[in-house]
DNA sequence: TGATTACCCTACTAAATCTATAGGGTAATT
DNA sequence: AATTACCCTATAGATTTAGTAGGGTAATCA
């Protein structure tokens, strides 16, 4: 399951890049547009920034605003910024790698085999979709 | 994440299909094999029987064993069954469809849009593979 | 320079879900 | 009739989620 702050800020980012402006843009006017909780949503943009997606203005006429092209913007970093990581178990991840501990052998182990698919699928998509490929 | 319940009913499934005799197997037998809590495996094959993929067989002797062939058994089947939707959100799902209560147009949502894409690449890797093909 | 605006940070919490554990009941086989 | 193994309910600790509350601080503009 997506969780709500993955989703609300896949829906942030998205905002950002269809108002197409580089103006910031105040966290209660994407809060309101999307129908997502002010606070929440402040804290989810934070993260945002604090890797690498946007910057922020304070002051009068401040906001948050994309720092990079939405075309240069690929879901796979923002879903694992986001989200974690993008495979089901540790055991099959590329960036969260961790040895399952019930299991002795992973070449043999069904759980790895399906999941290593699943994740790879999954990698396909979201490398092949920018931000901007979401708003169009 | 892939719950651990899932995981330990792919594995279950798993062991059964590679013991290949239609002779009952023990919980027990099952449970230590695949390092698994007795109890909770209990809870698991329960399902499974109750949904249709396994039988059971009481009194001395009995155990668990798998009603179908492993190869006709798809993992679309057992991870909707496990695991829940397959969708990532409610709003792209087929089985367990849900309006988001947020989100006033689907079809503009950015969201919408990626998790379709996800939720098709899952599919395509679940409906290609069968119980046979994670034991070989 | 001072008021305003908006970002920034910490702490807490209600609710839900997960992952079991405990303990007993019941049905089928030998 | 005894044994074996399935079947069912209830409970609970741990973790995560999705916020809420409240205040602090930095930058802008008049």
């Amino acid at each position: 399951m997506l969780s709500k702050k993955t989703k609300y800020g896949l829906k942030a980012l998205s905002y950002l890049a269809s108002v197409d402006s580089k103006l910031p843009v105040q966290i209660a006017e994407i809060a309101e547009h999307e129908n997502i909780s002010l606070k929440f949503l402040e804290s989810i943009l934070l993260t945002l920034r604090r890797n690498g997606f946007l910057g922020s203005k304070k002051g009068k006429g401040g906001g948050y605003y994309l720092i990079k092209d939405p075309k240069d913007i690929p879901m796979t970093a923002v879903m694992r910024v986001l989200e974690g990581p993008i495979a089901m178990v540790p055991c099959v991840s590329l960036n969260f790698y961790e040895k399952c501990d019930d299991c002795p052998d992973e070449n043999a182990c069904s759980v790895n085999k399906l999941m290593l698919q699943v994740r790879d699928s999954a990698l396909e998509v979201y490398r092949n979709n920018t931000l901007a490929d979401l708003i169009s």
